[in-house]
DNA sequence: ATTTTTTAATCAATCGTTTGATTGAAAATC
DNA sequence: GATTTTCAATCAAACGATTGATTAAAAAAT
């Protein structure tokens, strides 16, 4: 296979257990390992192989190319994500057009509980936004596969949530950036690691640490909806 | 000038004009522009050299080579933060010490709009940001030169001016988090500019699309500094 | 036996750096 | 004041090393 895999037939291509498939995983979790430290053009397409304890030429054959194996970074990631948000990304937007305001209330804090405890905690976590800081801002259509694959549709849903919980419309532009505004802390909360530690005086994102985290920003997006709320007349 | 001089040092070096002043100023200027767009591994010294109409070999010799362009980056960058931060800076840290609650609340909203002024509108917002996020992240030495030369003292100063705003204490661990988290959120409607851009339908930043984020962002802080106020007791 | 996969060797191109020559304007000498 | 010396600065050219890609043969899997 040559070309780039959709993230659900990466699945299944990743999922099987022929020695090709084996060396597929092991070059895309080599690749983004290298990618999210050293960025795309300062990684070589031979550390990649050797911390993947593949052949060079393996690389050109299984995914053609460097840029290739990138691609089917990008697309591994939009299957992580997809996994990761499941909880509300299958859900169909006709389920959650009728919650009431507290239960999408509940709904959104459940969802900011998860992408926190993934982003602070989970050890591809790392790889996966060190790869995106680097390297998705670069391309425009490489922008565009995580758009519409991930990004997209999760906004839909979470703007539908928002709408529920707040009583404001859902075309918004209001809401739309308010949920900028959520997604921008929990995220930076995480890729600013480094200088979080040194601020907090923290060794480590442990339990504790975690909690803190979580209560923060329960009680700022908390803070946030009822903000949004005001104006608004709920049913 | 082979070492890296310091950012007020780096003022006075720049602002002189001596012909080699202004070949380090176009070679900075060029090293910004493409470290930010390509990377730091992405950018060659030949393209740096290109587009600041300068030679190949006055990186290696003003500068000591591609790193310590780097370095001179990361330093000019700390110059500019610096200067568009003046406005908290240049206060004494006993000058914000007494401030009454409401004086304080004007104070962090003043700030936050020049933030967002500064990020959304400023042509070199966006090198600065790609280039910081993409590299200096990574490198725990130049972490702690952007951390003690710009991060530490301005987190210092809104520290104190939050404490006086919420009357929460000035070593609070849930007001530190809380200051990250509201940088995150201004920080990353930035950074994540192309997804916003999609998302809101909008074909660029200009003054109406910037009131709108002012607008979101203020109500925002303000719903955090309220919820943060809670059983806290004001003078 | 046929296909798939891995391997080592090699390719042209590009990388950051270095070199020695050259410039032009101060500094020193006469 | 004229000449010489000095030195920072720039330049084209070339360096060795490394890059991603390619090749053909060996090995493994089916």
């Amino acid at each position: 296979m040559t070309n780039s895999p959709t993230p659900n037939e990466l699945r299944e291509v990743l999922a099987s257990d022929t020695p090709s498939a084996k060396t597929k995983r092991d070059l895309i979790e080599s690749a983004l390992y290298h990618f999210g430290r050293e960025g795309y053009a300062g990684t070589s397409t031979r550390s990649i192989a050797q911390t993947a304890k593949a052949n060079i030429a393996s690389i050109a054959y299984h995914f053609d190319g460097k840029a290739g194996l990138k691609r089917a970074c990008i697309n591994f990631i939009a299957m992580s994500i997809g996994d990761v948000m499941s909880v509300v990304l299958n859900r169909k937007l006709s389920d959650i057009e009728h919650l009431s305001p507290e239960e999408a209330r509940t709904k959104i804090l459940e969802m900011i509980d998860r992408m926190i405890t993934f982003t602070q905690t989970n050890k591809r976590a790392e790889l996966v936004i060190g790869f995106m800081l680097k390297e998705v801002l670069h391309s425009p259509e490489e922008v565009d596969t995580l758009y519409h694959l991930i990004f997209e549709p999760l906004m839909d849903r979470v703007t539908v949530l928002f709408s529920r919980a707040t009583g404001q419309h859902v075309a918004s532009d209001e809401l739309k950036l308010a949920i900028f505004a959520m997604i921008g802390q929990l995220l930076y909360i995480r890729l600013a690691r480094p200088l979080v530690l040194k601020r907090m005086g923290w060794q480590a994102v442990g339990p504790d640490e975690l909690a803190q985290i979580k209560s923060i920003l329960h009680r700022s997006i908390n803070a946030l909806l009822d903000e949004l709320s005001k104006g608004s007349n709920h049913a």
